[in-house]
DNA sequence: TGACGTCAAGATCCG
DNA sequence: CGGATCTTGACGTCA
């Protein structure tokens, strides 16, 4: 059972996927930033090689306008021995891979160009992974599309328009119930006919169930069936939603209680689980550490290294909790350590706690700062409660410091990228 | 025609 | 000039 996130690694340096406006989107502008973009993937699976986590979703934006015709750049021959590299990396590193077009690569639209450009866009997802020498369990997962009044014809049509993807395409494609249209009883109709395997994402048939009768657990082992071995394990899509906002909006973190009780349901058809979650891989960290095996207080004392600033500027009260709950070394309060991590995150930063913390983080760099740099910090401390963004300039001045010193304690700290 | 989702790019403003 | 803040982009469907 592995747990991953998808398409970009918060606090992990340099592994920004960057790209530019369709006016720019030149072929050796693109060159550039497909360069520059599969070494922030190699840099994003080298982390997850270290933290252990072994599923990850690449973005769809690696190649800029990939599918697009105005990106008439021959990619696959150009970054060839780049992207066999980092398919390497991802096997050694035992790494499963998967992409997911977004919502507007619509396979079953009625209007030709619109499918046209689904099928480039497929056949772009498809020749990247190739290139990578992935095997097919590495997979690409696809909404069935639109509704257009008639569900029945919708998905006859999504079914004529399989037929026309080449093989490479079909051996990769998975089907997901989505939030809006197409739930899951609907996808797996669908999928006994193009016989595809079928993600099942739990919030989207929450906030888009099928008929009663059915329960998650149901859905989700006959989602399960349909994977074979050659499919790898079936994957299932995990979040929870976002209290505060509208339905189906992803939450910024995951609640290990409502986890558990996912685990509880999945754990019998042992699927790989891909986080949909604001906070990407540090939700990935925790739920593994949450189901660890050896239980050893030291994957939490290597988190606390990461969150402990963050805790100080957001609930002084609560960093004190944790290194109380940390002395006992033979123990292993993972629910506890990540009760307090979160709800301590959640606590409004007040100025005086934001100073402190600065204060704190500066200490790291003080005897090394120039006269300008001291200063600057000066200045800077000097705006807390008086200037309205006096915490993230700070944070950003930190961040430059800690470019520049590149202080080991403050290596992989969480501070400078949390808000 | 705007909302939807997404988040960096690009544009503009400010000191 | 650098930094902060606001707006746009790129996609297709649906209300």
């Amino acid at each position: 059972m592995n747990i991953g996130y998808a398409c970009l690694a918060v606090g992990v340096a340099d592994t920004q996927i960057k790209g530019c406006t369709i006016r720019n989107a030149t072929d050796s502008r693109i060159a550039e930033l497909a360069g520059e973009n599969l070494s922030a993937v190699e840099r994003m699976l080298e982390y997850n090689g270290l933290m252990n986590i072994r599923l990850f979703r690449m973005s769809s934006d690696i190649i800029p306008f990939a599918g697009n015709p105005v990106n008439t750049l021959d990619w696959s021959m150009l970054l060839a021995p780049q992207l066999a590299a980092l398919g390497d990396k991802a096997k050694s590193l035992g790494i499963r891979l998967s992409m997911h077009p977004g919502q507007y690569t619509v396979l079953n639209s009625p209007r030709g160009d619109v499918v046209e450009a689904a099928i480039r866009d497929l056949a772009y997802h498809t020749a990247f992974m190739d290139a990578m020498g992935l095997g097919i369990e590495n997979k690409i997962i696809l909404h069935v599309g639109g509704g257009y009044g008639n569900h029945l014809e919708a998905m006859e049509r999504f079914a004529l328009h399989a037929e026309y993807l080449s093989p490479e395409i079909r051996n990769r494609l998975v089907l997901e119930n989505d939030e809006r249209i197409f739930n899951i009883e609907e996808v797996l109709e669908l999928s006994e006919t193009v016989k595809l395997p079928v993600v099942f994402d739990l919030l989207h048939h929450q906030a888009n169930p099928s008929a009663p009768g059915g329960s998650p657990e149901i859905w989700m082992g006959a989602a399960a069936k349909t994977w074979k071995p050659k499919d790898g394990p079936p994957k299932v899509h995990y979040s929870q939603q976002d209290q505060g906002k509208k339905k189906g909006a992803h939450s910024t973190t995951i609640s290990l209680d409502g986890f558990f009780d996912f685990i509880e349901m999945a754990q019998s058809y042992n699927p790989d689980i891909m986080l949909e979650v604001k906070d990407k891989n540090l939700s990935a960290v925790k739920c593994i550490n949450a189901l660890a095996e050896d239980k050893k207080i030291n994957r939490l004392e290597q988190e606390w290294g990461r969150y402990k600033y963050n805790i100080l500027e957001h609930a002084p009260e609560g960093y004190n909790r944790i290194r109380l709950l940390l002395k006992q070394k033979t123990a292993y309060p993972v629910r506890d350590f990540y009760t307090i991590i979160d709800g301590s995150l959640e606590t409004p930063v007040t100025a005086g706690n934001a100073r402190n913390a600065a204060e704190h983080v500066w200490g790291y760099f003080k005897d090394q700062a120039d006269t300008s740099e001291k200063a600057r910090f000066e200045r800077l401390l000097s705006g807390y409660g008086k200037v309205k963004n006096a915490a993230p300039s700070m944070k950003a001045f930190l961040m430059k410091l800690q470019d520049k010193y590149q202080d080991e304690y403050l290596k992989g700290t969480l501070y400078f990228y949390l808000p």
